[in-house]
DNA sequence: TATTGTTATACTCTATAACTATA
DNA sequence: TATAGTTATAGAGTATAACAATA
């Protein structure tokens, strides 16, 4: 295992120029969230859905989406899959669900006190586990990767209607407010 | 979701000091690898098990593990998944099983002509699916990013066996290289 | 006794389809 | 007719356990 942490860390350290095997970007990708949601996972513990439920409070209270469609394709998540999330966290009183006036099919999903309150000590615990998942990068060029995670993560977020294949094309197109 | 769009783009650019909020990393890091699983998946079409697949014979050509618990741990796949896709692939003629004379029970996966062809082709597709994939974020940056993406992931790599215990810090600070 | 690899089984997760209500 | 949300069913993917061979 050593000789096999020796080869890796070589790669790493290849020239500027030739930006690393192919491989490699998806490797990292794959490596990462899969150490990241192990972390998490156990960071955030009690919470009901792990580290997806914690980015669907974290997505609720932030980026307060208009509806549960909404919230469902910012996280990538099935709509039928999203029904069975917001009711484990609506019976743990976590969030609510709100009936929009303007369209009375649409519910947005609203945080309680307690939901807030759940959330801001998960994100301490996340933080503290991200920092420590980050430990091998320096603290100057982590806050870099955050930030060109997020901004090819925003660059590529837009695309997710046309890309999930066939059927949700023109929707994406169109104007939601 | 324009307006969506626009409210992540403010998240992205926020200041430099405060590294953006904490869900904000879960978050790009599952965006961008759904991202780049739906493309490669695309991208290689043919090849048996897609993105996973990919992965597999790219680090069974460049890694050279010695076996494939090894290949199976490298990858975070468990073992007896690994048999599955080993199967297709010796089925196809990507790879071979062979066995290893110094330990009979292990066998090491060693690439086919046909298998290294393969590869070189799926590698030119893949590298123009990452490039469009990251097409949000400026060419100089992208080296960054896939710089410091490595770097984190082959921090943790090691990390990956002890993982299911609490603490993991003292790895971290290894020497890399 | 521990580890490699295989096989069979069971479980979890996710997607598909059908339904209601609203637009 | 199309969309938001719910529910039920089926399928894919994954882990668990038992096994044989070797160390």
């Amino acid at each position: 295992m050593n000789q096999d942490t020796a080869t890796v860390a070589g790669r790493g350290a290849s020239t500027p120029e030739a930006p690393a095997p192919a491989g490699e970007f998806g490797w990292s990708l794959t490596a990462l969230l899969r150490e990241w949601t192990a972390r998490v996972e156990a960071a955030v513990g009690d919470l009901p859905h792990g580290t997806r439920g914690y980015l669907v409070l974290s997505t609720v209270v932030r980026d307060t989406p208009p509806s549960q469609a909404a919230l469902a394709a910012r996280l990538g998540i099935d709509r039928t899959v999203m029904t069975y999330l917001i009711d484990a966290y609506v019976k743990d009183g976590l969030v609510e669900r709100q009936q929009d006036p303007a369209d009375r099919r649409a519910r947005r999903i609203v945080p309680t006190e307690r939901g807030r309150a759940v959330l801001a000590e998960m994100d301490s615990r996340v933080r503290a586990a991200e920092a420590d998942l980050l430990g091998g990068v320096e603290e100057a060029e982590r806050a870099v990767l955050c930030r060109l995670l997020a901004q090819a993560a925003n660059g590529v977020a837009h695309d997710e209607d046309h890309c999930a294949a066939v059927a949700t094309g023109p929707l994406a197109a169109r104007e939601p407010g």
